[in-house]
This record gives structure tokens, sequence and C-alpha cells, in this order.
RNA sequence: GGGCCCGUAGCUCAAUGGCAGAGCAGCUGACUCUUAAUCAGCGGGUUGAAGGUUCAAGUCCUUCCGGGCUCACCA
């Protein structure tokens, strides 16, 4: 958590934070690390008292490039017509393709507890003027961009090239445009068929004056300009755009040397890999990012993506593991420490930090959240495989007291995970299943005194005067034990072995009681009558 | 080909240039009511390789090996 310290002291005065997305497509869990990297930034300048806004922007002026997302009739019609002019193809009452699937990510990032205090869309800037400096500098300057590209990105565009993309006035298409005249108040620019392989331009050309929403800047400089637009001195971005060469390079020598404006700070992130590899929802990872988002609350999401230092790849593969109970597990030590308990082993530097960071409420009560009862994970996941029990009951006997509101909203959300977590991704010895067809072979193994003691607990399981719930099973297990003076941890280890072929399960008194009885007294007398070798 | 990151215990990762450490897993033991919990203990390393700088290198420099991501049209 030092990282994020660490660059509040890199700045003075105060701050404008910024990162800005293209309403394309979906979300998927790797592209939530820039955001959650954006807000931990925020928390820790506001946390040593450096004003700071955060902004973000919807770039639903950037042409439609993804013709998998649109009707197959839509497509020759609307590839290259800018997002927000392209109508929601989910049909649900957005008024256009960009506002459907930036609401996505809007409600995304809300649900991580992301709050900019600003959304801008560069549909609504560009009309109102706000780029028509900017956009009128870069065309002045065409022949300095033009050499910005080439020396800084070593991509040549032709002389008659300028930055900027007119909105096609017949056709509504801005990917399939290109300028090549600017007279100091008009752009000359034509719609062609074949310029990007993605859309078709419809052969318009002519005179037009590019401003007010009527013309687009290129990424490249729309994002220098935006930095002087709104006075942006931090933004992060993602390894892709940081690389030599690529889009930051290209906007900072822009910023610098066109719009004149030193850039912002510059805080490169790595990726999220699953496994080791790139995030993949098809290439048998096991990994859908939208399953991750179900099993993995905000809270634990944000400290798998905050703890690492950002320039740190972050390799995440809850698949057949047990990483997402880890995670947990770390979450909750990390509680446990901030409220002042002793902890095993040692903790991260800056250690409170990571934790409130976490959380999802950036104003929540850090003591009272340290200290909430949080059932372990692996715990839960055991009690929820135990048919018939109430799970809630037995998560208050291990508090010792009713859970709070709060507290009572934490476990269900962990119930909830685990759930998923079993389904989705628990590795099998995770999974309990009670060996309904006959004796596990593991019984065999069974001694003497473990089959007297299988034996000696055959009356519990008596249709009239047997346990009648898992506290009654419970206590009969210790009884039995007891009176063929077993010990209680073999006792159990013999009745795991005969219902579930293992040497340990949950909580058996529960387990039993969830099961019919003439099948409990009928596996008794197997297991005890086994064989031994 | 350019760039970035990584390589330390079985796994995931720490270590302002100053005695290589944690968590989890494993092993041993304890436990008459949370039994995959809890408690106590143990083992585990040529820090990818080679050179260099230094009183001192996991850390800094050079080269190499291996793994991964990313860019090279647009965004």
């Amino acid at each position: 958590m030092d990282w994020a310290h660490e660059l509040t002291t890199r700045v003075s005065g105060p701050q404008v934070v910024n990162d800005s997305k293209t309403p394309s497509g979906t979300v998927h869990v790797g592209s939530l690390r820039g955001p959650v990297i954006l807000d931990t930034i925020v928390r820790a300048l506001r946390a040593d008292g450096i004003e700071t806004t955060l902004l973000y922007g919807v770039d639903d002026f950037d042409p439609m490039d993804a013709q998998a997302l649109l009707t197959p009739d839509a497509v020759e019609r609307y590839m290259g017509v800018p997002l927000a002019h392209v109508p929601d193809q989910a049909g649900d009452g957005h008024a256009s393709y960009a506002r459907h699937h930036a609401q996505v990510f809007i409600d995304t990032f809300a649900g991580l507890g992301i709050h900019p205090d600003r959304y801008y869309w560069m549909s609504e800037i560009y009309p109102t003027g706000a780029m028509d400096g900017y956009i009128r500098t870069a065309l002045d300057r065409a022949a300095q961009v033009r050499e910005i590209y080439r020396r800084v990105a070593n991509v040549q565009h032709p002389d008659a090239w300028h930055p900027i993309s007119v909105i096609c006035e017949r056709c509504g298409k801005v990917g399939t445009t290109i300028v090549t005249d600017w007279d100091g108040e008009r752009a000359f620019y034509e719609c062609r068929p074949d310029l990007v392989a993605w859309a078709n331009g419809c052969g318009m050309s002519g005179w037009v004056t590019p401003f007010a929403g009527r013309a687009k800047l290129p990424w490249n400089l729309e994002w220098a300009a935006q930095w002087s637009l709104f006075g942006v001195t931090i933004e992060p971005c993602g390894k892709d755009l940081a690389t030599a060469g690529g889009s930051r390079d290209r906007a900072d020598a822009i910023a610098r040397e066109v719009f004149e404006r030193e850039p912002p700070l510059k805080v490169p992130y790595e990726f999220v890999n699953i496994g080791g590899r790139k995030m993949s929802t098809s290439k048998g990872h096991g990994a859908p990012a939208h399953q991750i988002v179900e099993v993995v609350p905000p809270e634990q999401l944000r400290l798998l993506f905050l703890r690492p230092r950002p320039n740190h790849a972050i390799d995440f593969d809850p698949d057949g593991t047990d990483a997402i109970p880890r995670l947990f597990d770390e979450f909750d030590r990390l509680a446990a420490a901030t409220a002042g308990h002793e902890v095993k082993g040692e903790l991260p530097a800056g250690f409170e930090s990571i934790f409130s960071y976490s959380l999802r409420d950036a104003a929540a009560d850090v003591e009272a959240e340290a200290v909430a009862f949080r059932p372990p994970f692996a715990h839960l996941a055991l009690l929820s495989q135990v048919p018939g029990v109430d799970v809630a009951a037995l998560v208050e006997a291990e508090k010792g007291s009713p859970l709070d509101d709060r507290e009572r909203a934490i476990f269900e959300q962990r119930l909830a995970a685990v759930t998923g977590w079993l389904e989705a991704y628990a590795p099998e010895r995770a999974r309990i299943s009670v060996a309904e067809e006959g004796l596990p072979p593991e019984a065999a193994a069974l001694d003497d005194d473990q089959r007297a003691f299988l034996v000696a607990l055959l009356p519990a399981a008596d249709q009239t005067a047997g346990a009648s719930n898992g506290e009654g099973w419970q206590e009969a297990i210790f009884r039995a034990a007891e009176a063929r003076g077993l010990p209680a941890g073999r006792a159990f280890q013999a009745l795991y072995v005969a219902f579930l072929g293992r040497q340990n399960g949950p909580r058996a008194g529960w387990l039993l009681a969830s099961l019919d009885r003439a099948f409990v007294a009928r596996r008794l007398a197997e297991a005890a009558a086994t064989i031994d070798r």
C-alpha cells in the first residue's frame, strides 16, 4: 500500500485524477484493476489532506468498431459511427449503444465503491465547443503532429493527413473520414469506402467547419486535450497504453509540444493473469471474468487489485485452487490486525491502509468494519454443504452473540460467495459428498476400537429413541467415544471415513442428522463389520 | 523487432544495499462438545545462471537463460 502514499508525496497542491474508457463492449474483471488503482490513489491523496477531484471520461464519440456486438442488419449502417449515435442494440431503454455500455461500467464501478466526482461524455463535450481551441491548434500544427507521430511512434502519415476526423455529413460515420486540407477555418474531408477494413465510408467529400461537434480529434490528441481542458494532474494507464512509442508516449509529446502543457503524472499498471496466462473466457483457463465478480465480493476484489504494486502483474488462479478462500483469509487477517488483535505472521507495511482502502465505502467506520464478525470462508464452505443445517445459527453460535445488521449482511454475502465458489471453482477436496452407493473402500482401514465405537453409536440411529438433531448426534458421538475409551478425534475420523470416504469433514453431528436414519444405521453396521485387511 | 513485468520454501508472495522471512500447504503433538476449528512445535533455500561494483548484493550494473504480458493500424 506504500505505493499509493508514496505517490502522494510526489505531488503538491490540488489534484485532478482522470481516466477514461470507450464504452464499446462488456467490462471484464481484469479491466477493473485500473479503476481500483484510480480510486485508491484518490483515497490516499484525500487521506493526506490533498484536495482531489476524480474525473472519469466516457469516450463515446469514438467510432463503433466491434461488429460482434451489433445486430447483423446494423453492421453496414453503424460500423464507424460514433458510439453515442448508435442505437442501443439491447433495446432496454438506453438512449444509445454508448449509454447502454457505459451504464454497465458505471454500475460496476459503483458496486466496487468507486464514485467519480463527475463522469464526462465526449459526445457532450464536443458540441459545447470546449474542444474547438484544441482542434484549431492541432490543425494549425498538423505538420508538427505528423512529425511527432513519426518520431515517437514511427508512424508515417501522408503529408496531407490532418489530425482530425470529421463526422460525415451524409452517412454520419467518423471512423471512415480523412481530412486532407485545412484553410484555417474549414477542413476538406473525404469519407472513403476503404480507409479502414472494419467500416465502409460513403464516398462523400467536402469542406466543413470542424467545430462544435462536427469533428473529433484522434485518440492521442483527444487525450492530451482532455488533460488541458480539465487540468489533469495524475492519470494511470494500463500497459497497453504505457508501452514505449505507445499511446501515452504520443499523448505526452503532443501535450508538451502541441498544446504546450506538461502531461499528468503517469501511473502505469500491469494486467491480471489467470494462472499465469492471459485472461481468457474461451481458452479453458476456466475463469470467465463475469463469474469472478459473483464469487469475489467488492472488498476482496479491491484487496486483490490494490495490494500489489501497480507495476506488478497479478496472477490470480481461482480454478481448482484455494486462491479465493485465501483472499478472504487475508482480508480477515488484515481486519483483525486493524482491530488491534494479534495475528499470525508478518503484516505488510501500511496494513491499516490496505484494509481501509479495500472497504467499499470510502467513508466507512474503519474501526467498526475491522471488528465486525466474519465467518472464515473455508469453514462456511463446509457448513453450507451439510443439508438441513441452519448455517446462520451455527455462525451466531461461533460468534457467541447475535449478528448485528452489518454482520448479517457480511454473512449473507459470504454464504453466496461460498456457494458460487463451490459450484464454479472449488477443488474436489473442498466438496463434500456422502457415499450413498456403498461403504467407501477407505473404511477397510478402521481399527477395532473405531468399529466398536460405531457399534456403540448404533442406538443413536434408533427410529424412536435416537438422536433427533445435530446437537443430539454430537452428544451421542462424544458419549459413545468416551464409553469405548476412544479419543474424540479418532471417533470423528471413523464417521468421516464411513460416510464420506475421507479423514475429515463438516461437523459430524449435523451431517448425520441430515441423513436418513435407516441409512445411517445400516452404514454404521456395515462399517463396523468390515474385515480388516 | 521495441517496451514492461516476473524468476526467492511445494503454492502465493515479502524483505530503505545490512543476520533470507511470512501466509497457506506439509509433518509432529495436544484437545470431552467450532474437529478441514483451536493451540503448541518442526522441517523446508546455491534467491534462474555467470560476471562486475561494494566492507557488505535477493536488492545496484552488464550479459545470458527461462516465463509472461504488451505495442508495432485504431483506440
